[in-house]
RNA sequence: GGCAAGUUACCCAAGUGGCCAAAGGGAUCUGACUGUAAAUCAGCCGUCUACGACUUCGUGAGUUCGAAUCUCGCACUUGCCA
């Protein structure tokens, strides 16, 4: 439900002269195939192109993100976009640069792929001149025999190109190697440019800049099979300024679902963005203007502690995701919880539903601090949340736990509930029967 | 198919019969400082009914009073040869 409802409020700067120029100020052009043919290919009448989401888990991260935006900026400037879900590719995985994966059932996959299209619909308008529209390259993959496979397809690849491409030389240079499975993947990647060319007419395929080995797989293909110059866009990695990966918060990435981040866990991984990091997420995850972004930057160099840009870079990334009413219960409950006053003199009614935003749990005002700390995830085992409580690290509703042995009973809010925090800024709800 | 090397906790990586729940580094987490920031410093970092017990060093058997360490089988990885 939510994320369309924003798609009627987004538009691309008008102070550009044209959507490249955007692009390029947002940073979202990382390579790109000739970058002056492909300005004047964007400057022109409506083309299509398409970016592909491999489902390799049940929901879309924030990686995946960069490029929903990517293409509903290109849509709203006028081209055709063509979401792909790859039934097929998730089923082969693309070769990351450290592992081999493992394969995932076929019917897992194919589950996963109804949800990912659920999602990518979401932020795409299907309405219109230059409609989006879905499609799954298992539709053209699974028919095709081996034989035809390696005939036609295959016939176009050279193995000492494919051996160069960083994903595959990473692995090879290795211990841990790579399978000829893996290694194929960028023909199917090809594969797809060639068959949306030859359905749609698509002449631009985007993607991470870690993928432009299979970006480019596609680009020759289509040159070689149909002689025609197609174009590649890379956006880059998103990573942190310290150079650590992004997304991943307590060691799990940040997903679209919000039944795997919360709206409220969504919306505090932005607040929390670095000062050295903000204003480029603004840039890439919003559609704010440039003169809008420049002012937020000027907030940040000159009054950081009030943290403007978070705050309004987690509204708008918040809303694009998960909806204004979302977005409103993840700051109402923001401001409950992180708000100078005493939580008792907050209203209860408030209160309870900023705990329901987080995770919670019901227990009985007998049980201990340190079996709720587990079974509301603030800590895996209970080893931990004895050592979490030894060192000072544990709240409930604002006091410091110094016993091991304390009960939830021992701190109570009206209403029949509690705040258990640990550190300064992980909290949980706690409701007692 | 042959030969060789390898498989250690979230990741990298020491350890080659007892002093090993296993060095070191990184990441995460906690504390101090702060702005729910960064940097820095400090601590923690297998599980538990916690001065002790239990389960771990690819996997299954075995040798031994005692195995991450030795032997054999199996799986997987890498390199060289065919």
């Amino acid at each position: 439900m939510p994320a369309s409802e924003s798609l009627n409020t987004q538009t691309n700067d008008s102070s550009f002269d044209d959507i490249w120029e955007e692009l390029a100020w947002r940073g979202l052009v990382a390579v790109s195939t000739d970058a002056s043919e492909l300005k004047g290919l964007l400057a022109g009448p409506p083309i299509t192109f398409y970016c592909g989401f491999d489902p390799t888990a049940p929901s879309l991260h924030l990686g995946n993100l960069v490029q929903l935006l990517l293409m509903r900026r290109l849509q709203l400037a006028g081209h055709r976009p063509l979401g792909l879900l790859g039934g097929s590719t998730g089923l082969i995985g693309d070769p990351k640069p450290t592992a081999e994966r493992t394969l995932n059932d076929a019917a897992v996959v194919a589950e996963w792929v109804g949800y990912l299209q659920h999602q990518v619909s979401k932020f795409l308008s299907f309405d219109g001149e230059n409609a989006a529209r879905l499609v799954n390259n298992l539709d053209w993959t699974a028919r095709m025999s081996a034989l035809d496979f390696l005939r036609d397809i295959g016939k176009h690849y050279r193995i000492g190109t494919m051996l160069k491409k960083d994903a595959v030389s990473a692995r090879l240079n290795s211990d841990e190697g790579i399978s000829y499975t893996e290694f194929s993947y960028q023909i199917l990647q090809g594969l797809d440019f060639r068959q949306l060319y030859v359905d749609y007419g698509c002449v631009l395929q985007t993607g991470g800049s870690d993928q432009w080995g299979n970006l480019t797989s596609g680009v020759d293909l289509v040159r070689r099979a149909e002689g025609v110059g197609v174009h590649a866009i890379g956006t880059p990695l998103i990573t942190n300024s310290d150079g650590r990966k992004f997304g991943k918060s307590e060691g799990n990435a940040v997903w679209l679902d919000p039944a795997l981040t919360s709206p409220y866990a969504f919306y505090q991984f932005w607040l929390n963005a670095d000062d050295a990091d903000v204003i480029g997420r603004l840039k890439v995850f919003t559609f704010l203007s440039r003169k809008e972004i420049e002012r937020l930057a000027d907030a940040v160099a000159h009054e950081p502690f009030k943290r403007q840009a978070q705050r309004t870079l987690a509204l708008e990334v918040t809303t694009v995701v998960h909806g204004r009413e979302a977005t409103a219960a993840a700051i109402a409950a923001t401001g409950a919880l992180f708000g100078q006053g005493e939580l008792a003199d907050l209203d209860p009614q408030t209160l309870e539903s900023a705990l329901r935003e987080l995770p919670n749990t019901t227990t009985i005002p007998d049980a201990t601090v340190m079996q709720v700390l587990v079974d509301t995830g603030l800590t895996s085992s209970l080893g931990e949340s004895r050592r979490a409580v030894e060192q000072g690290g544990v709240y409930l509703n604002n006091i410091k736990v110094v016993d091991a042995a304390a009960l939830v009973g021992d701190s109570m809010l009206p209403g029949g509930f509690s705040v258990l925090r640990r550190g300064k800024k992980t909290l949980a709800g706690v409701f007692v029967e």
